[in-house]
DNA sequence: GTCGCTCCATTTGTATACAAAATACATAAA
DNA sequence: TTTATGTATTTTGTATACAAATGGAGCGAC
């Protein structure tokens, strides 16, 4: 008799020291407990994470090349600091890729797949609804993260994720005023629309829109904290 | 009195043995010398490069991060092998981009950056009815890296540059046949031509094609060595 | 022959030691 | 007071040493 409620099989993974610290920094960047512009302190944070320099540092190279930290040479590494015209380029890049995934997910998608996102999107109202702020902020990314993987195209899906973790901090801001978040959902409604009729045109139209719309949304916040 | 004909000051630049190797390895590997697939022998390269393992392994995350090469815990680095998939999904995304750099450009490039891609086009159509196939290849790799840095969106022209740099072989491949080849600098005079224009819509629309076609040329060429 | 085991040679991962550079500080000259 | 110069301290870059893991070669059991 098979047993179905044994846990589940977990692939073991060994991670390397170095793995494990781009992660780490990683979120300490998104979640702001690193502030842009801020140096990097290596002393400090090695012994902090309890590892030496070497696994350290590499981590720092592999930050460094997906655009979180900028390393000056000999003169330390600090968080980036985006300039607003940066803002604006990453937006502008994201709608355009994610207009790509979002036709793409209409063509390629399974059925499973796109249920899936119109449950995500079914739950993220719910916690509007609710004003949950951070909750709602965390389906909304793994909503835009779950288009991309569905479209079938994986240097796609890999390229959003990481413009997507350069605007984490940014994006979070954005949803603080009560008529934004609210225009926000709207437009996602509309994308959950296109999405269940399997309409790729409207899809990308709204996606591309949604974004266009976001920069709006969040540039005046990023001009407050300006270099 | 100012002394005129003084040699011109330069900035010296001192760059880190890591920055030399990611650029050194990087060229290996875009060149052919290391070979898709094949183990990347860490003493050999090192004491080829006179470097210690340090910055070499720095690089070697550097690279990985760029997607060129792919890390396996305690198993080695092997120069990346892209499967027939991840070039699609490559040429895909890159038609995609290089469509909205191709817009971009017409609405935000000055004259001059018009007219020096312009005069890019010449030379490499000069080189194409000569038949000299490596330096046209070059240019046409420079044409494509500079549409998308006169497009006014450093995270574009960044992105672009990295997905290149993953095709870049491929790419070279791709224009044996020399119908080929004529076929893409047909299409290469197109874009020229709407570029002189300033028609963004049409020179997105003849980018995006002239991708898909590369992919058409391309695809049977990567079959064949596939893993 | 094939499977499984043990041991050894390599190779990889990490820590540490040392060298080189940059920053901070202090002192002296204008 | 300001500027310059030299010195100490800290930080960064690189090499090396050591630990851990992997991949075979050899050998025996079946």
């Amino acid at each position: 008799m098979p047993d179905n409620h044994r846990t589940p099989i977990q692939t073991i993974q060994k991670r390397s020291l170095h793995d494990q610290a781009v992660e780490q920094i990683r979120d300490l960047i998104i979640e702001g407990h690193l502030e842009p512009g801020h140096r990097i302190d290596e002393a400090a944070l090695t012994t902090e994470l309890g590892i030496s320099r070497t696994p350290f540092r590499e981590a720092l190279r592999t930050l460094a090349a997906e655009g979180l930290i900028e390393i000056r040479p000999s003169r330390g590494s600090r968080v980036r600091k985006l300039s607003t015209e940066e803002v604006h380029g990453l937006l502008e890049l994201q709608a355009h890729l994610e207009s790509l995934a979002g036709r793409l997910a209409c063509e390629r998608a399974t059925d499973a797949e796109i249920t899936g996102l119109l449950d995500l999107h079914d739950r993220m109202i719910v916690l509007y609804e609710a004003r949950d702020r951070l909750p709602y902020y965390k389906l909304n990314q793994e909503f835009h993260t779950r288009l991309a993987e569905v479209a079938g195209n994986s240097v796609l899906a890999e390229t959003q994720r990481s413009l997507q973790a350069r605007l984490k901090r940014i994006r979070f801001i954005g949803n603080r005023r009560p008529d934004f978040w609210s225009a926000a959902v709207h437009e996602h409604a509309e994308m959950a629309e296109a999405l269940r009729a399997r309409d790729g045109s409207r899809l990308a139209e709204t996606m591309e829109r949604h974004l266009k719309n976001t920069w709006d949304r969040v540039r005046n916040v990023i001009s407050s904290e300006d270099r």
